[in-house]
DNA sequence: AGCGTTCTGGACCGATCGGAACTTAAAGCG
DNA sequence: CGCTTTAAGTTCCGATCGGTCCAGAACGCT
């Protein structure tokens, strides 16, 4: 964990680290990690590649260090969303959520999560494995917090917290496809609204 | 077009031309356009890359003509779905086709037109820009069959059919995601009961 | 000043990328 | 039999891939 120790030893680094990650992750949030290159990255950075492998490692810890910083910025309304008071405007928060990040303007279309690594190479494994996880993490979080409103009351007895939570998580994942396709956040929105008419009453 | 002349002359070829693409579209469908390397697909078709050359052009071309197979093949339940008697009965053909065949055995999960160019790069744009054309075609064709169904009257006047037509499509591909993320078969299919529930009675 | 430590820029690495070229092989036809 | 045509197999191409190495530069510390 060099990277992130500002007390100096030896020549201080010269490029801000956070804003350099930022501009990594926004390469691999449009170009996936298979169609990013070194050369994208590092240009896109503003540094060199042996500032690149000091500061990150390699290509793929980068890639995960630009995963963790999606999630706690433009995927973070997940982890909001679970705040919600109540089962429904969970479902609704983190639906509505993802309208907003995968249209956002000045951003790439589409969600990192998703179109970072769908498909399975070689060289994208970890790439991949990595996102996996992260995504079946969500559904659970998600199904825990419907558990937990079925314990307080506020979602049915008769609801199924893992149906629900892979229910809301398909309709995210396909947002996320018809924001790459190029859907508008307004269209998207109907979709959510839609979405939400098979929530049990 | 010489690819598909049969009447000899000059040498035969010594490969199945039908056996290839499928052993190609395989391969794009797992590991996508831009993970899909020349000797990653020669290797699978059991030709070298000057047999490929002269028979599909190059890599994208091949592409393309996997993905029309694909069309043809594992994603015809899309255009069968269509003739189906009410829009109801379309949209719910629709999406459990897709559940199967994004989860058939022997095949890899996912979607190939979800997970084979879903990010953009340099090099896989034109891939990428078919596939986006692709899914907005199956959604129109989609929006058009349920606006026939209004006219036809087993879909309500009140309904509207663009809106439809983007959610089922949405539902589609976020089953795509979910089956390449390791989903069952029966999870995907009890999505599919609770995306049917939002449906305009 | 000298030293240890860390960062920078650029040269460099073997491997692989998509693709072209060239030779050899197998067919029909006169 | 040549002649033409097309496919197969091999070699080679320039470019790029992810990654390493190294000399020099910029700091804190003594």
């Amino acid at each position: 964990m060099s990277g992130s120790r500002s007390t100096a030893f030896g020549r201080p680094r010269e490029f801000d680290i956070d804003e350099a990650l930022e501009r990594a992750m926004q390469v691999f949030w449009a170009r996936g990690y298979d169609g990013t290159s070194l050369t994208d990255l590092t240009g896109a950075m503003g540094i060199t590649k042996s500032s690149m492998y000091a500061a990150f490692g390699n290509k793929e810890q980068l890639f995960r260090k630009a995963v963790e910083r999606y999630a706690e910025g433009p995927a973070s309304y997940a982890t909001r969303a679970l705040r919600e008071p109540t089962a429904r405007s969970v479902a609704e928060a983190f639906l509505r959520g993802g309208v907003r990040t995968t249209t956002s303007p000045g951003c790439p279309t589409g969600c990192l999560s998703v179109q970072g690594a769908l498909a399975l190479t070689e060289q994208s494994r970890p790439a991949h494995d990595t996102l996996v996880d992260w995504r079946n993490d969500a559904g659970v979080r998600l199904e825990e917090r419907f558990r937990r409103a079925i314990e307080e009351g506020d979602l049915s007895r008769d609801a199924d917290p893992g149906r629900l939570a892979r229910f809301i998580m398909t309709t995210a994942f396909g947002i996320a496809v018809q924001a790459a396709n190029g859907l508008r956040a307004d269209e998207l929105d109907e979709i959510v609204d839609t979405a939400l008419l098979a929530w049990p009453t």
